[in-house]
RNA sequence: GUCCCCAUCGUCUAGCGGUCAGGACAUCACCCUUUCAAGGUGAAGACACGGGUUCGAUCCCCGUUGGGGACGCCA
């Protein structure tokens, strides 16, 4: 039998980062067993679900690499032929008609509460003759589900669980108003989709037995079963807002990679030895289940971000040169053909010194801001008095550099510091402030060789006549 | 209140009766060095607790504690 898997997400505004774990698993499960993985909408819940929401949806697993094998079933689509089930299954004795009001039913868990006793429903409709139904009232359909004995999930990541089949009460399969409730509708389409694996979050645990009491009544053959544990946030707590980020997308605008973000995902809760950076396709042919963890997992963006940097590493200067020029933009800096060229060559420096595309963006813009350049704090501090006289002391000797290579800009450097009675560092660290008006860059040889011959000078030049400026203005 | 799940360094984890309890991130030190990174070397750092089972428990069983989840005519 071949293995179908699914990804389900109810469209709530946007794809959880729990939730693209749920994806990656499903998708890696699949492609492992050559099976196929697919999505569906689980838009039963009309009013909360939004195109737009949808959208934000296939845009993250779009990110991702995590869209389905066939487009996408939307659950609402399929309301008829869940009502119908519903009514195989009232004419076989498995379900019943319920008349308790949602007032009636809330009246009773409130008075189970008060009373400590469990909030279960009742099953007072169960053995009731319809002809004492109330006038006006129209019924939700109920399971009749077993009393005694057990109900068992072998499940491939918890093992086996049981649960009381006391614990279950009768669940609502149809609505008063006709609709299917999400635990008749997942049971019905992972069914007619033919979904041989159900992977999704521990919070579905309970669940599974309410399912398997579904199946059991409509004679179905269940599904395997593998609930994963959640993600918590890293104070140990449920993943939420005060955590800053949730969706796949904030995580996007951080400047990481999809990929990092899918191997980090990947290694939280499953693991393989001592691997840690594994790729997508290495990842397919060592994914199992049972090598998936227990216990939740913390969310360490600490971890992400290294694993980022990896990443970037392995990324070709041209790709990251053209990934980064949103944030480029966002400072209001655009890039022409030269920017452009300038930028993939200064990227084997920019790589090491940035963990995400932010961070690498922001190293690369002092290649492309333009003269003259805005000194930081630093920086100025930098190009005191004694600074700028050896940068002056400098400048004949750079412009006849005739090579304008690394290699030739080292040796000439290294000739002026001895000239001048210098530390090399006494040079470099002023010319460093004038040319990337920082304190901190790449190699200022590596520097000095993509940013070319005249913008160099001319850098430099600024500065020492923007001192000048300022030394005839205060005498 | 009832039921279910979980438990190894700060974090993610390896371990599947006998290990100096391994790796990675983070932290610290040193090296490299024109700055900052990267890289290299090293350090510190864990089996929640209590009972069993066993010649021997991180590992198997029970309990305690702690954490998480579920108990809707939400999904």
């Amino acid at each position: 039998m071949s293995v179908v898997t699914r990804f389900a997400p109810s469209p709530t505004g946007y794809l959880h980062i729990g939730g693209a774990r749920t994806a990656l698993f499903n998708w890696l499960y699949a492609r492992h067993h050559r099976g196929r993985y697919l999505l569906r909408i689980e838009d039963t819940d009309r009013a909360r679900s939004t195109e737009a929401a949808i959208a934000a949806i296939f845009d993250g697993l779009s990110w991702l690499g995590l869209l389905g094998d066939e487009p996408a079933v939307f659950q609402s689509s399929a309301q008829a032929r869940h009502a119908e089930v519903v009514e195989q299954m009232l004419a076989a004795g498995h379900a019943y008609r319920c008349y308790s009001t949602p007032d009636e039913l809330a009246a009773m868990r409130a008075e189970a509460i008060a009373a400590k006793r469990t909030r279960l429903y009742d099953g007072r409709w169960r053995e009731r003759d319809p002809a004492e139904a109330p006038a006006g009232v129209a019924p939700a359909i109920r399971l009749k589900a077993p009393l005694a004995g057990e109900t068992v999930i072998a499940d491939l990541v918890q093992g086996e669980v049981k649960i009381a089949n006391s614990q279950l009460d009768d669940m609502v399969l149809l609505r008063a108003d006709g609709t299917p409730t999400y635990m008749l509708s997942v049971v019905v389409d992972d069914h007619d989709m033919g979904v041989t694996h159900v992977i999704r979050g521990d919070d579905h645990l309970v669940n599974a037995a309410r399912q398997t009491q579904i199946y059991q009544a409509l004679g179905w053959t269940v599904p395997a079963f593998a609930h994963i544990p959640l993600i918590h946030g890293p104070d140990g707590a449920k993943l939420s807002k005060r955590h800053g980020a949730l969706g796949v997308d904030a995580y996007r605008t951080m400047g990481f990679l999809p990929e990092a973000l899918v191997n980090y995902l990947l290694r939280l809760g499953w693991s393989h030895g001592d691997d840690e950076v594994i790729s997508r396709a290495q990842a397919v042919e060592w994914f199992d289940l049972a090598a998936v963890g227990k216990g939740a997992a913390r969310f360490d963006l600490a971890r992400l971000t290294h694993l980022n940097a990896q990443y970037l590493r392995q990324r070709p200067a041209a790709e990251l040169a053209l990934l980064i020029e949103p944030w480029l933009a966002a400072q209001g800096i655009t890039l022409d053909a030269a920017g452009r060229a300038r930028l993939v060559q200064a990227m084997p420096g920019l790589k090491p010194r940035a963990a995400t595309l932010v961070e690498l963006a922001e190293g690369a813009s002092l290649y492309v801001a333009a003269r003259p350049l805005t000194l930081s704090a630093k920086a100025s501090a930098l190009l005191d008095g004694a600074a700028r006289a050896r940068l002056a002391a400098l400048v004949p000797a750079l412009q006849a550099v005739t090579e304008w290579t690394e290699a030739e800009l080292e040796a000439c450097m290294r000739h002026e510091a001895e000239r001048q009675g210098v530390k090399l560092g006494q040079l470099a660290q002023p010319l460093r402030a004038a040319l990337t008006g920082r304190d901190a860059s790449p190699g200022i040889f590596e520097v000095m060789a993509v940013l070319g011959p005249e913008e160099s000078l001319g850098r430099l030049q600024d500065v020492l006549s923007q001192a000048n400026a300022a030394a005839q203005q205060s005498g």
